[in-house]
Parts: structure tokens; C-alpha cells; sequence
DNA sequence: ATCAAAAGGTTAAACGATTTAGAACGTTTA
DNA sequence: TAAACGTTCTAAATCGTTTAACCTTTTGAT
């Protein structure tokens, strides 16, 4: 029992192939009336509508749209911030009939969803520059988030204030300040920064949080070694606990620990809990995101709360719409007790 | 600019589009010598190769798995445990040149995909039991997860023997025990199940892990009355807390709860504590399946640890396989502090 | 020297729809 | 009466490939 075709309902209805088309596409090329006799008899055959495939190729538009996630979707996936992005992402997808096809970021190319995908949003800068170049290039709607691409619509917070403002509130003239940053420099590996070349400092948002803590720090009148500043290469327990363990070996070990994430800073504050340092008395740390589990610690982070499920609805509705003016969303300082 | 087709390509090195078509795809139908003067032509005109779309027609292979989730999607990414099974599922696909197209189980149909893409990875059961028949009724490969369906393979652990050895690791006879169970009951809330008729009882895996409770406990002379049964309609913390203060409350209170997921049980624990009440002194606890958090909290839980990575990577490898048979994967029991 | 099989290539028919241009027809309007 | 028009539908081109079938030329074995 084959499936039935377009072909196979217009010869067993009597009418032609356009007809059939236009009852299920353009209800305003036919009659009423015929166009319910249409349907129902296709219901009544069991033919359940064009196939998706051919109208792919036929209309170039699938309904799908490709989220390409930063790194490998192995980490990204678990990532709070990144997982509930995606939620956002899908809840508006959904809503409006839309596919979501998730796409690595650290792959070589797109040449191979470029052709079937309506477009692409893109969360955090794709590992792969080549990657970036053809998102650039090629012709279908992009949407970037925590990253910028030229001349594409962008959503961000403003980085640069939300890390000044919370740097601020953690420092006092005086203090030893160390920072745990992300995706400054091209290293496979937790290490220290030292005067490693920045990586994509243009456009890259962890080196507009870098400017901000770099803001309070000199209104305070401390200064910052390179070689205070971690650098990890992802946004994963695995590479936070490296740099949480020799930062707080360091001697004399900073007052201070400015994260670019809550992760990075959930790590360090375990580390330094365990090592029986007194947090906030010994040591004040602050994080980056404001994810669910930085609210449940005891003592709970001070940190910058973002809603990653705004940046997904919003960036699915920008894509959709098909408007091209970035968007700077609100966030919100949260001073817990680390600080 | 237009986009180059095979025919333009085809026409400006002189040969069939049939020969074009065959560099890419069937290297065994045409010399070595040939073929790389083809494929070099390519690159230098900027023929990046045959469209995906056109593909998919043709060969009515996309390169696209769907993962149909079930729920939306919006509760099911930021469950640790379905985010790790994703993790899984996309590393294998990802290895094998597949793509990943998230799809929502509580959609109403597939025939909008079901055109284009080459298989399902069913993770739970869909909440729409149409959507189960139509998955099970079309001709594309599909493998469970977490549920069954007929005639298809799945992938599974013990769970009632699972069930039964944690509870049995948790009760001591003369036990009040209580259970909080998810998806036993058709409910869109969190309720005790009373005499309410069971949810799919034959096919679903929380099904299994209630019959190896009941095992532990009727091994112990142990009843529980049906109002100490709470059904939660989805994992999620929203609904676990109201099931929590619930049980808490009840005068007499249970000595053990046994919970079906990590991520009721530590909202339970949370609440617990926030009560005053000593764990596992006054109160033992169990889990289910043995997500990071659990292990990290004060006093870690007594759980079954199950691998969703690995469940994840085994479902893609299954569909990718062909294979049909069913698989049982191994789980450990972990003994934590709560009981 | 002969012949079957293999190699290397071409032609043309699918794949299953959408859509433009225009035919057929009944109804107004000048 | 005929031109003009709106409506409803059809024929045919197109989207960009893949692949079965076919035709030549080489190759290898006898």
C-alpha cells in the first residue's frame, strides 16, 4: 500500500493537481464549497496532505529553523542557561508552527542544513570561525544571541553595566580581585590568561563583562595581573573546578572572586566551602546569570540575574518577524550573601 | 546572484548531471581521475554541493532524527535527566552525520514531519495518545525510551526490580510509607490517586517502579492506603513542591517516602529541612535516577542511578542501526544519607 | 581472435508538490 | 450584441536532484 500523492487524489476526484494544492493552501483560489468536498474526501481516502518533503523543495521553506548552540551540543544541552534558553526558543517556535533542528556550533559547516533550515539563531559565538563567516554569507535570516555577527540583529543584556554594577558591589579599595573568565582567549583548557592575545574581544560579550569588572576595579584604584585572570575555555563544572582549586591556593588568596558565570562561581564557592573557607567573611564571590540552583545554595550567590527564557522567546519572535533592529534586554542585580 | 544548480555545473564542465550527481554520491560510478577534476571544478565555481532539499525528495532521506519528548518541550529541557538523555542522543547522531529535530509529545500529529524526517526517538510516553498510534502506524523506524510501543524497539531499564531494591533498602517493617509517583493518573495536576483508574498501567515504566515498591513492601507487611499515593503530572519542581508540603503535613507523618525521580525527591528533602525535620533521623527519602545534584546535596540521596547519556547515545545507535530488538540497561543503587 | 563482463559515461524518467498563465463560463454593462 | 469582467478551474513549467536503463569502450580469459 503505497502513499497516496497530490496526483493520485486529483484523478480519483476529477479535478487537477492545482486544485487539490489550493484547497489545502489558498482557500481563497476556489469555492467554499468545493474546497470542503475536497477535504473531506482526502480525509475520507486517508490522504493527510501535501508531503512536507516536496513542498520543502518546491516553496524553499521547510518550517524548520536551525538553533545553533555555541560548542558542542554536549555541553550546551545541560547548561542551565543554555537549556532554558531553548526553551524559550521552542515555546515561541511552537506557537507559531515552527521546527527546531538543534545545531552544533562547533561544527565545520552549515552547507548541510543550509539549504533545507528557514533560518538560524544563533546562541553564543559559534567555536568555529569559518562557521560565523558562512552564517554571515549566506543568504536566510540570522538571529545572534550573547554574540554579535555584522550587520545581523543581535540580543544582549548590557553586559559592560550589569559587571560593573556587580563588581562594584563586591569590591572595597584595597582587595585582592581575582576573575574567572570565559572564552577570552583560544585555549583548549583552564588556565591562566597572562597576556595571551584576546579572542574576538570586538565582539565577544564575556570581554564586555571583563570591561565592566575592569570599570570598578580602576574606580576603586585595584589593579588586576593577567595572571589573576582564569580563562575556561566552556561554561562546565569540569573546567570551574580546575580554576577554583589554584585560585584558591594562590597565596595571599584574593578577598575577592569576580565569575562570569554561576557555574564557574557554584564550582569555586563547593571549592572554597570545602577548604573550610568562610564565605562571605574570608572570601566574596560573585557570579554571572542568575540560574535557579545560584538562588538554593546556602550561602546563596551574589549574582546577575538574566531570564535566558526571555532571550529565547525573544529571539524566536525576531526571527520570525523578520526584523532587523537588535534588541538589549533588562536584567537585574542580586546581591545574596556571597558578597 | 543565483545559486548554482547541478545543471549549470553540469553544463559548464561539459558532462551529465547524472556524472555531477555521482562525484558526490556514488564515487564507484565514475573514474578516480574524473572525479576529483569535478569536484575540484566545484569548489573553484562555488558549487558547495547538491541541494539538501532536493535530496530529500529524491532520496526521501533527509539526514534528520527526530526526538520527540514527551510533554512540551518547555518542562522537558531543563529536566537534568532528559537533558542528559539529549546529550546522548546528539553525540551519536552527531557522529554519525545525522541532525537533531526536537519535536513536542504533547503536539497533536506528526504529519508534519513525518515527511521529512527518517526516524523517532520516543523519550517517555507522548501525552497524546494519538500521537502514540500515529507513531506506531507509519512506516519509519522508532525507538522508545522511558515507555513502550508495540511491536517497536525499546530501551529500559529494571525499573521494578530497580524500585523494589531501593525501597527495600529504605523500609524497616512497621513503616508509614508514602509514595509520590509521577504520571500514574491522568491529572493535569499534582492529587493523591485515590481509586483513580491508572494511566496506560500496561506500557509505562512508573508503572513498573510502583509494582516493585508494592513488592518491597508487601515483603515488609507493609500496606499503603491509596491516599498515600501523590501523582505529579509532570518532573518538574512546581508540581513536586506542592505534593511535598502535602505529605509533610499529614499527622501521622510517613517514616519513609519513596519518590520516582531525583528531582521530587530533593524538593521533598529541601522542604523537609526547611521544616525542621531531621533526615534520614525522623525521615527517610529515596530517589530515582541519580541526577548530579542529588549526589552534591547535604545529605546526599539514596537513589538508582541510571546513565542518561547512555540511554540517550543507545536509542540513536538503535535507530541508526535498524536493529529491532529491545535493550535492558544496567542501573546501580546508591545508598546515599536519606535513608 | 572471440566474447563476456566490467568500466565509464549519458539520457530521461522519476520524486511530489506549487504556481503562473490562461481557458471556459456565466454575468454585467455600454 | 459584444465587450469587459470576475470566478473557477486546468495545463504545463518548475523546484534540484537521483537513479534505472542504456550505450560504448576496455579489459581479461579462453
Amino acid at each position: 500500500m503505497k502513499k497516496l500523492t497530490l496526483k493520485d487524489v486529483a484523478k480519483q476526484l476529477g479535478v487537477s493537481t492545482a486544485t487539490i494544492s489550493n484547497a489545502f493552501n489558498r482557500p481563497d483560489q476556489l469555492s467554499a464549497a468545493k474546497r470542503t468536498e475536497i477535504l473531506d474526501a482526502c480525509k475520507e481516502i486517508g490522504y493527510t496532505g501535501p508531503n512536507r518533503a516536496a513542498q520543502i523543495l518546491r516553496k524553499g521553506q521547510s518550517n524548520i529553523v536551525a538553533l545553533v548552540l555555541a560548542d558542542s551540543l554536549d555541553y550546551m544541552v545541560t547548561d542551565p542557561v543554555a537549556s532554558t534558553f531553548i526553551q524559550g526558543v521552542s515555546r515561541v517556535l511552537r506557537e507559531n508552527q515552527k521546527h527546531l533542528l538543534l545545531y552544533a556550533g562547533d561544527s565545520d559547516s552549515i552547507t548541510d542544513v543550509v539549504d533545507f533550515v528557514d533560518g538560524f539563531i544563533c546562541y553564543g559565538a559559534p567555536r568555529n570561525d569559518a562557521l560565523s563567516t558562512q552564517l554571515n554569507q549566506q543568504g536566510k535570516p540570522v538571529v545572534t544571541v550573547d554574540f554579535n555577527l555584522e550587520g545581523r540583529p543581535a540580543i544582549n543584556i548590557d553586559n559592560e553595566q550589569a559587571s560593573y554594577e556587580v563588581a562594584k558591589a563586591a569590591i572595597k579599595p584595597g582587595d585582592r580581585v581575582a576573575i574567572l573568565g570565559l572564552r577570552l582567549i583560544d585555549s583548549p583548557s583552564t588556565c591562566r590568561i597572562y597576556d595571551s592575545p584576546l579572542l574576538n574581544a570586538e565582539l565577544s560579550i564575556t570581554h564586555r563583562r571583563l570591561d565592566g569588572y575592569c570599570r570598578a576595579l580602576k574606580e576603586a584604584g585595584i589593579q588586576v595581573a593577567p595572571d589573576w585572570i582564569w580563562n575556561l575555555p566552556e561554561n562546565a563544572g569540569v573546567y570551574a573546578v580546575q580554576a577554583a582549586k589554584e585560585v584558591l591556593q594562590s597565596s595571599p588568596r584574593p578577598d575577592v572572586i569576580l565569575c562570569m558565570s554561576d557555574i564557574i562561581a557554584l564550582e569555586l564557592l563547593q571549592c572554597a566551602l570545602s577548604m573550610g573557607i568562610d564565605v562571605p567573611g574570608e572570601l566574596r564571590i560573585t557570579g554571572f546569570d542568575g540560574i535557579e540552583e545560584a538562588a538554593r545554595t546556602r550561602p546563596n550567590l551574589a549574582t546577575v540575574c538574566q531570564s535566558s527564557v526571555q532571550k529565547g522567546m525573544e529571539s524566536a519572535r525576531l526571527l520570525l518577524s523578520g526584523e532587523t533592529a537588535s534588541v538589549t534586554l533588562p536584567y537585574e542585580l542580586k546581591l545574596g550573601e556571597t558578597i
